[in-house]
DNA sequence: TGTACATCAGTGAACGCGCGTTCACTGATGTAC
DNA sequence: TGTACATCAGTGAACGCGCGTTCACTGATGTAC
């Protein structure tokens, strides 16, 4: 086996430069990544696999991971600020009023969800050792129902009716999403198509958030469980 | 080994009289609940596990079912109707209008998965391949989402005005509860109060029930969305 | 009533697989002198 | 400028484990005669 890149399997990978060792981690990320884009699922991720769409040995990933969940973690760590990124431009892209903008953050979040189950089944629907104890602060996912949060704030500033208290909607918000998202995951034919997730978050809105502007108090008082969940959620960004 | 019942490990069973074989099998699928429930988990339900907790060893399971995922989804196949059955018996045991008896089939859904987190898990979050192309027929937890759009209906029928079309009201309901439920499953800390689970579901409930009785059409006109939602529930009980 | 036999309920041991992980090793590359 | 050497990046082979599952087997029990 001279010619490693010409068969079967995964082409081989020249080895890194002297005291570029790390450029290794980088590359074993991105395959991680891509394997989950690629299967949609985190079933078939294994150690092996992984080496192998890099194109190198299965101990090689040892050199820079400690375990096979570090390196899981490690490979989503980003992806819920990544998530938070694509809601952020889709309102920004919107030009309409805050309604709007939220309606385009909701429609990223679902466009998300299915256009990377893999990812999305581990951010959400998998325990983070790691992040139990380690990382004094919040779940990440902080920065996706703070963004919700925010946008909720600002229909309910131009006058948009909510119908819960401010962090008690954004949760439920985003609780209702995720639920809709995992339910048409697990229960829908799996090539069936997913238009259905957007018109049912779009109703969702519509019942936590007023279409009409109306006037005077646009938010309902604060509740014991909604101060409850603001506390918890306290300085995300 | 003559005293296998004083040993440690679990003790054995007694062999069934001829003709009673079929006994074992009813003992292995309370087995699996038993253990499901203990574990609050399915990740340590092997064939093993299930086979020491009858009593017996682990390829007599075999007498009865072909393979793993046939004697779960066998022990799983009647958890829908028994959720729906402790709505149903929680919405009979409420003496109040019918919004009160939507809330308290609310309360049992969350009491349900809460107390039973590795069912839960089973029958929302892992496909379920018997159910793909056997049985013609919908997904047994139409059962479920069923008992709640019979619920709204009687709350649109008494007055309370719903915030969407009665179908999609109701599957929304449902995902929002599974979207609050499994959420808290998997972020909430291990052993942290799940109190905040109902005062979610009561709001979510309050974001799609008008609480006050109003005059004139208490349900939205039909979307398209609803449509097909009623299209794909349509026979359930 | 006694006895040979078919059948039934269940078992012990092992197979084969895939997995995460370890360990002694290799060969290229930069560096000291 | 040449060369010995330390270090670095990466590997091949294998270990050990737990799993689902198979297979030849056993011993009790009802039955035919």
């Amino acid at each position: 086996m001279r010619r490693a890149a010409t068969g079967q399997g995964k082409s081989s990978r020249p080895r890194s430069r002297r005291g570029h060792g790390d450029q290794l981690r980088a590359e074993i990320l991105e395959a991680v990544n891509r394997l989950l884009d690629e299967w949609g699922s985190d079933e078939k991720l294994t150690m092996r696999a992984v080496a192998e769409e890099v194109g190198v040995a299965a101990p090689s990933i040892y050199l820079h991971f400690a375990d096979k969940s570090e390196l899981v973690w490690a490979a989503l760590a980003d992806k819920y600020a990544q998530l938070a990124d694509v809601m952020r431009t889709a309102a920004e892209a919107t030009d309409g009023g805050p309604r709007d903008r939220l309606l385009a953050q909701v429609h990223a979040y679902c466009r998300f969800a299915l256009e990377h189950p893999g990812h999305y089944r581990l951010m959400y629907q998998v325990r983070q050792p790691a992040l139990d104890a380690g990382k004094r602060g919040h779940h990440p996912s902080r920065q996706v129902s703070g963004r919700l949060r925010r946008a909720l704030t600002e229909c309910a500033e131009a006058g948009h009716h909510l119908a819960l208290p401010l962090h008690q909607c954004a949760h439920t918000l985003w609780t209702g999403l995720h639920g809709i998202v995992s339910i048409q995951q697990t229960m829908a034919p799996a090539g069936g198509s997913p238009d259905g997730v957007y018109a049912l978050a779009d109703g969702l809105v519509d019942a936590l958030v007023s279409c009409a502007l109306g006037t005077g108090e646009a938010i309902p008082r604060p509740t014991e469980i909604d101060r409850i969940i603001a506390a918890s959620v306290a300085d995300d960004d």
